[in-house]
DNA sequence: CAAAAAGCTAACGTTCACGTAAAGGAAGGT
DNA sequence: ACCTTCCTTTACGTGAACGTTAGCTTTTTG
């Protein structure tokens, strides 16, 4: 019946708090069941959480990344309207593609930046491995 | 001697309130002179807001915002040790290369969605102009 | 010239995403 | 028996990024 985590368990592999995962449960992100009064986390858990922490790498709020789960879940589909949950999807696109050009942008300007930085210490360029 | 905006100017271009120019001032991230009791920035802070919003599209936070703009800047740099520089451009790009996956790994998903989503609308993919 | 619009400072209020402390229950080890 | 570890709930605390209100000055406009 696949794996099943301690709320510690995924504390540790995410690198966050228990109180984070007990926090997310509370916004309805993530549904342990009980075994007396202790969480247990299943797949669907764990996989909703790596959800999240992406999200959270994206600079979304709770709130935005609750939205792009529920644009996963198929039960949130089928009960509304497509041609609303079409536009949700095009609009996360938008924001997604400027943040792409945003990064991207600010990567070369970077780039830059160490290559001046490393002509002034007189290096040469070994982009690559660091020990 | 370059353009010059009032606050109102720049809130309506990035459209932000002046309240938040105003605070990006108190953070030190733009520096208006006065004419009287008035702000009146040039175009350095011009160029600044524009890197402001970028961060903020990227989910940095005002004190990152800070350090990234301060990269740009060479008085910052030649005043500090240049490898701990070097290493903070390498962490910013670290950062932003998740990001680039972390877009793309959720942009695919989303076309995924987007293309059932037409199927089950029966429209034909017109991926393209919107009217 | 009077009213509206734009600007200012100062200070308190608000939301988000947790942190932190208090007080306690249940399992396992020695 | 006692301690440690893991877990629980409840609840107040916190920093960031502004919002909002109040009270006052200056500039623009009909």
């Amino acid at each position: 019946m696949g794996p099943m985590y301690s709320i510690t368990d995924l504390a540790r592999e995410f690198k966050v708090t228990t109180r984070t995962i007990r926090y997310y449960g509370d916004k309805n992100l993530l549904s342990p069941k009980r075994e007396g009064q202790r969480r247990i986390y299943g797949p669907r858990d764990h996989v909703r959480l790596r959800l999240i922490m992406r999200g959270k790498r994206l600079g979304f709020s709770i709130e935005e990344i609750q939205g792009l789960i529920n644009l996963y879940d198929v039960d949130a589909t089928e009960s509304s309207q497509l041609n609303k949950f079409l536009e949700m999807i095009r609009q996360r696109q938008q924001a997604l593609r400027q943040q792409q050009t945003d990064i991207s942008e600010t990567l070369s300007e970077l780039d830059k930046r160490e290559g001046e930085c490393m002509a002034l210490l007189g290096n040469t360029i070994d982009s690559g491995r660091r020990k």
